[in-house]
DNA sequence: TTGAAAGCGTTACCAT
DNA sequence: ATGGTAACGCTTTCAA
């Protein structure tokens, strides 16, 4: 059905009839193959162009064997009809995999995170970058079996033992150490009750992330103080951040693991009555192009999705071009350290 | 190549072999089809799902005759290897197509904006969704003449010869009404001298917003006072409002084309020591969802993202399932006034 | 120099 | 109830 019933499309047979030479002749004299003679390639180039042939993609992929085609999944919010492109992590992720893509020569296609069961199978895919598994990914588990290399993170490929190493390979965050970095070093600055809003879902950034804090306020015997938000949204983050600010001992510090715009975060602070850096320090994950400019300027930690989307692409690329590379790759974050968690006893003490 | 020759996949005819039946019978078994005794189903499925059977895609593409792929791509910035998801408008867009594809049972795939001519063909696609067609855009001709069809918007659609209606439809946006919706609003609201921050691309919405404001400047005898940045950039955007606010006789309102942090932008007129809306009115076209937290809120211009991708995704498959809808649809954005171009004499004359 | 024919892996038709 | 066979549109090997 679709167009074909409206209009036949132009077949290679259908060029080979008119220009009067046989399939393979049109095939060679098209592709550039073979050697022909000038004239008989630019006769039947004519012929193409006049009759509007295109080739069928679909034949050349079952022919060629591969599709030159990469899949990439956000699993964040895996259970819901939400989609990545709303926070600036995967658009950003979802780009720079473009971009790689394209520099090998290869496609991408944006897989559902949700829907029938491996309705991603019916996608003719070369290999797939999954960002953010989630425990046991389904997604993941399907497409090594069915023998599509994956990118993922390492847990998620070792779940299903040992293929990691043939299937794919793995572009890890390490989270916990880039959370604890930041509590370090916000520690450092004098904070002593650093307040966190972070994510609820079963994404491993989240899951990773929650776990390092909650561990790291236990080896100091400090109570965690957090809020996990289910979803994104400007007014539930922003009603977090009043929560917390409205302690009775108020946080001296925040840490904010969720999209969220900065300028906005801050100004939220600043109507609740506090100073940055004085009243709060403040640290953001996020990927917003405004934190340098604020006033002062917010401290970032930033995931890289830029490095981290090359990484994966080379490493899939790699794989299907029979090279063998890295058997993976472990980031860890970009930490940008700016003034609004400046150190304390900076401003105490005037001078350097 | 690629995964093949290391791991030579499970082909149908394997599995018929070892369950020592046939081809049909095990696509029937699998597919549900045909009239089978349940024993034979399910012995035949537990011999696929034992060897690990995985159909193949490209294979089912070329049989099926279409392959539920919808492409989209963003033209504007077709020129650079820029990828559209950094803008918060595109990835809305690239979010909404993905989940209305996906709502029909398509998929997406993120299509190049530059490279090798026609490399765009190669990929299998039953339908095209084109944002912000260049002038006589190559893609748009490409997949026209390949047969594919293509929604996109009039003009663009309109210059491949009257092929529109039978090959897609359109999405069209009236920019030109959209700009004067804002620049009346503020002309009503009090502005005499209106600024604008526009983006100097080819993409339609640029050009066609650009000329809108120049005309309507021209209608009234008032000098442009615009500013076209080549390129998105948190740095540039504010140096442009910067230069703009910096005139001797300083504008009293401006109008914002690019995308930027809205509440960064209102940060930055205050560091220049303008208060909005007093000393100056603003509106931005924008899809950050900050705005309206800010203080005061800010009033944009949408261009419904959303529902954009929603018609056009459901224009597509309208004609690839072979239903005649509307030949297209005409958007025209949302205007949402808030507080940050509130009439001035509403300041002056208290009470309503 | 050119053409015929054999696949690629699936599904669908028709015969058994 | 099941199996053989053709067809989808292309590329490629091999023979003429």
């Amino acid at each position: 059905m679709s167009q074909s019933d409206r209009t036949p499309r132009v077949r290679l047979v259908d060029v080979a009839r008119a220009a009067g030479v046989s399939k393979t002749t049109v095939s060679d004299a098209l592709n550039g193959a073979g050697r022909l003679p000038a004239a008989t390639r630019e006769h039947v180039q004519k012929v193409a162009r006049s009759l509007g042939y295109r080739p069928n993609a679909a034949a050349r992929l079952l022919r060629a064997g591969h599709t030159r085609l990469l899949g990439v999944a956000a699993r964040e919010y895996v259970e819901t009809p939400w989609v990545y492109a709303d926070l600036a992590y995967f658009s950003q992720i979802v780009t720079a995999t473009t971009q790689a893509a394209l520099a090998h020569g290869y496609g991408v296609v944006l897989l559902p995170t949700y829907g029938p069961d491996d309705c991603w199978l019916d996608i003719p895919l070369d290999g797939v970058f999954v960002i953010d598994p989630v425990e046991g990914d389904p997604m993941v588990r399907d497409f090594l079996a069915a023998g599509v290399p994956v990118v993922s993170d390492r847990r998620a490929l070792a779940e299903v033992a040992g293929e990691a190493r043939a299937a794919g390979g793995w572009v890890d965050f390490d989270y916990d150490a880039a959370v604890r970095q930041v509590l370090d070093h916000l520690e450092e600055a004098g904070a002593e009750r650093i307040a966190v809003v972070a994510g609820a879902t079963t994404a491993c950034y989240h899951q990773q992330s929650v776990r390092a804090y909650h561990d790291w306020c236990a080896e100091r015997g400090h109570d965690p103080r957090i809020v996990c938000l289910p979803a994104p949204g400007v007014e539930q983050t922003l009603q977090a951040v009043t929560e917390l600010l409205a302690a009775p001992v108020p946080p001296d510090a925040l840490f904010t693991l969720v999209e969220l715009s900065t300028p906005l975060l801050l100004d939220t602070i600043r109507r609740l009555g506090r100073s940055v850096p004085g009243d709060l320090l403040l640290v953001c994950a996020t990927e917003d192009p405004a934190a340098p400019y604020t006033d002062p300027p917010i401290s970032t930690l930033g995931f890289l999705p830029g490095e981290t989307a090359q990484a994966a692409v080379d490493l899939l690329v790699d794989r299907l071009e029979g090279r063998d590379g890295d058997p993976g790759r472990l980031f860890s974050a970009g930490f940008q350290v700016r003034a609004s968690s400046a150190p304390k006893s900076s401003l105490k003490r005037p001078g350097h």
